[in-house]
DNA sequence: AAACCAGGTTCCATTAAATGAAACTCTGGA
DNA sequence: TCCAGAGTTTCATTTAATGGAACCTGGTTT
């Protein structure tokens, strides 16, 4: 009687997972219940016990030690002998690795924002979204430049970012439906907009600029301007921003740099659509060999 | 009859997965072998079909084909409708920054790497070992100032690289006899040591100088120098390198950045072990919170 | 058109694996 | 010595994974 997936098997093409939910909880089969146990584990940021997640009553003691086990066994999981806890695996930190270069905007936005980056002397973000929710997949910080992996893989919340709003703005309305659903609207600040429809005004203003600014909605003090990044079909594939705080500009400052943000973008489009070009060859276009020691 | 994991469960302490294997095949039930298929999907570095896995005759096609859809309902893998391909999943690269801010040296030694690399002007990795292979969790560019997390995830061998003997001459004898046995010792260059005996000799001129060295012996006219970050054990926990070409460098260059390279790990070592100044508390010490928009 | 085929998807009786309550082991205090 | 908390193992029961075969579906061949 499982197998859920799909909500809307009638609505005709598609149906696969989308939507958000996903990992909400109830399963598939053994393999989603170890994967439960995992996020468990990631969730927390430090290394957990066997009885603090027993403590949580999501699971019998037997079935939570064996999957433990099992994941640990497969090095999703780093067991530490000294301390008896669990973290999450840097088999992990491997697989994101492919992940980052075969399914995300990431290796060919780069040298853009690379360039952009030394170019506009600014702090730099691309983030894509995920499940509703906007997962930051790189980072150029020019005033400091210190890169941190750290950036890639964390997520925010899509509705009062300025990233986030651009991605949601230039979404097709069925996948955007099933986004503002998965918006928390906590209010983080005074300018939180912190309901579905105020959201859609501001995502129509959004979508009329080809801009969107964060006027320190997810932050006090932290304002940000954010370009969409769109396929040939329009879609909101990524986004570009650049961050800054109230005490080193205005949000009119930010907005002098649209043009740049918005070319860079549209560099960014260009580049993942090598049409015109090459008659899409199976040869790939953007990858890059690096070695490292 | 299965719950392999330990190799010999009476040699003492311990006994948990420990050595290598872990995922050299023949599974963890069911969880194993959806982590099998993910690997599978992963070691492409592009998008793979259907059938492209099932011609592998790992698995019957019913079976692989609820893999992929369990998999895909969990985020561990992506689905594009428009070619029907599989790739590794962005729920991957979430996990991934919990584990490369939970589990590494790495969150811990940046700040350092930042600082070394900017005093020398060089190239230069942190690296730790996993399962006898060198996994790269971080990388500081200092000529084109670019990074890549492209970087961080990344595996190479270790018998070969300047961080990986750096690392295995600090092992203790189980651990590097087990790291041995899952060397390859392919000759990738003529200065590749392809002998256990071989690395053995090398590794004990390391133990003694403190300092390894990478005469290409992984790629003509790459050259590195390395030195360990060891454990209050005297355990090598990673491994920071100074790479550069024989274009640009010698080896006689490269030996003298030995000191800085020796203060940064012993500096790094000192970060992850907080004992003297304080008496290990709960409270975390060197965590950084970092926003992002 | 009809037959064919390749790449996917679904069925269902069989089999294997996950389950979890309870019993057990360890270790470190009272 | 006894106890308690934390972790580990057992085993009869339940549940889910299995995979051979049938079945779609869209594109090609005869």
């Amino acid at each position: 009687m499982n197998r859920t997936a799909t909500g809307m098997d009638d609505a005709g093409h598609t149906t696969r997972v989308d939507g958000m939910s996903a990992n909400t909880g109830h399963s598939d089969g053994t393999v989603g219940k170890a994967l439960d146990v995992l996020e468990a584990v990631a969730v927390q940021d430090r290394p957990v016990r066997f009885s603090d997640l027993l403590s949580s009553g999501r699971w019998p003691k037997a079935t939570l030690y064996r999957l433990l086990q099992t994941l640990t066994n497969q090095g999703m999981l780093h067991y530490d002998d000294e301390t008896g806890t669990y973290a999450p695996g840097l088999r992990l930190v491997q697989l994101a690795h492919r992940a980052w270069n075969t399914t995300s905007i990431a290796p060919v936005a780069r040298p853009y924002i690379d360039q952009l980056s030394a170019h506009l002397g600014k702090t730099v973000h691309l983030a894509t979204l995920d499940h509703g929710q906007v997962l930051y997949l790189d980072k150029r910080n020019a005033a400091k430049p210190i890169r941190m992996f750290s950036d890639a893989g964390k997520v925010g919340p899509a509705y009062c970012t300025g990233g986030g709003k651009a991605m949601l703005a230039f979404l097709p309305e069925p996948a955007l439906d099933a986004a503002l659903r998965a918006q928390a609207f906590a209010s983080y600040t005074p300018q939180t907009l912190t309901s579905a429809t105020a959201l859609r005004d501001e995502l129509a203003h959004i979508r009329a600029a080809g801009l969107s600014f964060d006027r320190e909605e997810h932050e006090p003090g932290i304002i940000c301007i954010a370009a969409p990044i769109r396929a040939a079909t329009g879609e909101a594939l990524g986004a570009i921003s650049v961050t800054t705080s109230t005490l080193q500009n205005t949000l009119e400052d930010l907005s002098t740099l649209g043009p740049d943000l918005q070319d860079t973008a549209r560099d960014i489009s260009a580049a993942l659509h090598p049409w015109s070009a090459e008659p899409r060859k199976g040869a790939d276009h953007g990858r890059h060999p690096d070695k490292c020691h």
